[in-house]
DNA sequence: TCTATTTTGTGCGTCATTGTACAAAACATA
DNA sequence: TATGTTTTGTACAATGACGCACAAAATAGA
């Protein structure tokens, strides 16, 4: 819920009103032609793509498309908007584990299991939105929010550590960002190609580092 | 050194032979018009410009343009290559510092005034490679080889460390890589707008961070 | 069956992008 | 001055991307 990305804007608005009274059945599901959609421009980003390639990968001709969805800026809205609720639930739910170790390694795991699924796409924000930043506002927004979101889900589950007796006066914010930028830099390894095992490598590596800070268990020693 | 692209690819050469014997001379000089388009790539990224952009920006017309350096992708690699090769320079000047802390934060620091001079672009790579990574391979590869430098750099530094007397076994690899993904989400949180001073308490808690575990000084405790 | 409604798919016009050809211009050398 | 060489800038052609118009198709309701 914390990094959900404003509808009102009028990119994002749906043209047609399907199901209002009669009219021909569409031969698409939209939640499944979205998702193919958001495969692609995952893939591509959002330049690296034409409007025939979008509707082509969603298995529908460009016209259906612009009256279903928009144009590409809507599309992509759409798309990471989708996502990042995604990524929100699964992050938040690998959170939940009591043991504070146990729910950072299942954070950073299911990031992972998503970064390398299908290809190796990476985070479909971080990977796709920075190139543009700058001259399209979509993704200006959803990079903010997103960078954003994912510290507040680390602090948020770091600050239920500091009601635990012996809990050391640690700089939570600080190691929030250091989580959050260590799932960011996950995302742009896999991109680059990084296996399954180099990534879980350097993110238990990340998760025993923070462990030491918080005062504990030095598994971080040299292994060789 | 660490991270040079490989320039044996045949859409790095160029079809000019400059000063040759006679012929007319050029008007641009050719370090200042490849910076001018160096800046629009790191603004725009590789799709969201054209050549004619490109041009445009250089101070120069589409033909002289591509008798010099070649087309899109060449002009890219060299931009590329040429800011990897800065960024190495400028990092490694400031590893040199004795102290590691004054080292580390002297790194950080010169990151952050390049990922945020002339607007707020981030790091060339990091933020525009990413995108086009799986559909172009110079993309592909100054993303792998700039990833695999970041980190190479911080430990070469931090080995150093190991030689003093009373260091501590800690796994130098994994605090290197820690480091390299504090500054790979220095570059998007830059691109994203963050302000230098935020930037910068985000890098001064990282290497807190590092250095409490390198066994020392805790001021990473919190401050409030 | 008839009407209203909505989607489908083809097709057209326009604009952007790219590569390249060509003549003129500006230089070195003899 | 004459020749060869290289760059410049205009121009043209081919392709791609995009938005939209339009008729046909497929439904609900009267």
């Amino acid at each position: 819920m914390t990094h959900k990305i404003d509808e009102s804007k009028h990119f994002m608005q749906n043209r047609t009103k399907p199901n209002a009274r009669g009219g021909r059945p569409r031969k698409f599901d939209e939640a499944e032609a979205l998702g193919k959609m958001q495969r692609q421009l995952w893939s591509t980003g959002l330049s690296g793509v034409s409007l025939d390639g979008i509707a082509r990968s969603a298995g529908l001709n460009r016209p259906s498309l612009a009256a279903a969805f928009g144009d590409k800026d809507a599309i992509y809205a759409k798309a990471a908007s989708e996502y990042a609720a995604m990524m929100d639930a699964r992050l938040s739910q690998a959170l939940e584990a009591d043991d504070l170790r146990l729910a950072l390694k299942a954070a950073f795991d299911t990031a992972i299991d998503i970064y390398t699924a299908d290809g190796a796409d990476g985070c479909f924000v971080i990977c796709t939105a920075p190139a543009e930043a700058h001259t399209n506002p979509v993704c200006q927004t959803i990079l903010e929010q997103s960078l954003e979101a994912i510290d507040a889900l680390f602090l948020k589950r770091l600050e239920k550590e500091r009601l635990l007796p012996g809990a050391m006066p640690v700089d939570l914010a600080s190691l929030s960002s250091l989580l959050g930028s260590t799932l960011n830099s996950l995302a742009l390894r896999a991109r680059a190609g990084w296996s399954q095992t180099k990534l879980k490598a350097l993110s238990d590596g990340a998760v025993d580092q923070v462990m030491t800070i918080l005062g504990g268990s030095s598994s971080s020693r040299d292994p060789g």
